[in-house]
DNA sequence: CCATCGTATCGAACACCGTTCTACGAGGGT
DNA sequence: ACCCTCGTAGAACGGTGTTCGATACGATGG
């Protein structure tokens, strides 16, 4: 997917002729509009006119939206896989899977929409169950019964996928209107929650100092944190010990 | 909020008269139909004709479809808030957290539409707000940074809002058409994983019986308290530890 | 009892979306 | 020269959120 042959791209300049298009063209201006403007800038209309056609030709190619965004997200999961090749290979597990989880998120901010579509898909095609696969194989190397290793690959890949989704979302527009920089806004924000009083909102008032100045990727890695050492944990108890809550 | 005055409902029965709504009325009839038909159910001429009026009216009480939604969840969480609220007097702040996150989440499998949609949030909202408050206070009670404290609450809210909204998205097509029971199904999912083989999917061939014979509730939980461990750990560590990576 | 005025309701229209139908060009094989 | 398939494309359909202007209701004040 991410290695496909060469594309004939667009008529020569033989005259005029009609427009001629591939699937990866078709893909590549796709995935164009998705990283400029974001996902709900993905029409039909729009699509076909940065091809140079007609609205029905891309039907030729896709049968419907959701099947563009899902070729699409493919594509680009596939470019990950091979980008994250290399970190599958350090000698602790975890590590490893922090490594790819990383940059995992990585990919997800650079490009918004490709985690939003990661969560409504049901995640199983091949690129997506490719990347399932890598992080279980870590964790194969853990002394963790099957179930064990199947939940924590399943919250490890929710906990990325969720973060990013919700990161994704299109900041509230009382910021756009605001003009400030994002630092600035989050200090006003900040000073909202400080003014909550310490008597009904104690925890607001006490954090809000970190969330004028909270960094989204730090907040990712922390969480990330926690829910590797637990599994560490887990994996230094042993495959015998229990998996559910006493 | 959740405990609103009486509404006027609708006109007595006077004649032939026009529709009267309420903001009430309209708030319950539409999370009635988000309720029984799911988040693309929700449209103005689908609730108008619900409320026996035109769809114009509608924008009365709320000024476009996001605001609407918006106001539905806050009524939820709203009602989710009074009903976990004997929960924060357990002795243990984090068996505490947990009960909220696994109440919260219920509420969450039960209406899709409500955790799908406080992914699309800031979460800034009121009751929002105020659910994190309450998660935050329990927090304050371990020896944790505030730094520590705000990220873990923040990744606690993210994994338990990415779950749900992942959980939330329809089955696949496939599973529609085939007539198949949940469990059925799943069975011809793990029977696929195992076919994968063990060479270049030795993961999924591995796990292939738990895949099976999941249950997405007992995922979550177990996630969950992968990453409450993670938690409980750093606290027994204290405040005084590093809060990034080596 | 009537005129007034703000509140609330509603029908019709607008712009845009995904999708489908149908017709029509271009190129290669025979 | 023909045909036949592969792609392209215009126009239309049904649906959406949203807006506009007219209109009715109900309380208020004379």
């Amino acid at each position: 997917m991410a290695a496909a042959g060469a594309a004939p791209a667009r008529t020569p300049a033989r005259g005029r002729q009609r427009a001629s298009h591939s699937l990866d063209t078709v893909l590549g201006e796709a995935i164009a509009i998705l990283d400029e403007s974001g996902e709900p800038a993905l029409t039909f209309r729009a699509l076909a006119a940065r091809l140079g056609g007609g609205v029905a030709s891309i039907y030729w190619y896709v049968s419907s939206r959701d099947e563009l965004l899902e070729k699409a997200t493919e594509e680009v999961m596939g470019r990950v896989l091979v980008e994250t090749e290399p970190l599958v290979h350090g000698p602790d597990p975890i590590a490893n899977v922090r490594a790819i989880a990383v940059a995992l998120f990585d990919e997800f901010v650079r490009r918004p929409w490709f985690g939003q579509f990661m969560l409504r898909n049901s995640g199983m095609q091949p690129n997506s169950m490719a990347m399932f696969e890598r992080l279980g194989q870590q964790l194969m190397r853990l002394d963790l019964t099957p179930r064990q290793q199947f939940h924590a690959v399943s919250s490890i890949v929710s906990y990325v996928v969720g973060v990013a989704a919700d990161l994704a979302e299109p900041p509230p527009k009382e910021f756009l209107e605001s003009g400030l920089t994002r630092s600035e806004f989050l200090e006003v924000l900040g000073q909202r929650w400080r003014e909550l009083g310490p008597e009904r909102f104690p925890f607001a008032h006490h954090v809000a100092g970190e969330m004028a100045v909270h960094d989204d990727l730090d907040v990712f890695r922390s969480g990330l944190d926690l829910l590797l050492d637990g599994l560490r944990l887990q994996a230094e108890r042993g495959a015998g010990a229990s998996d559910a809550a006493p």
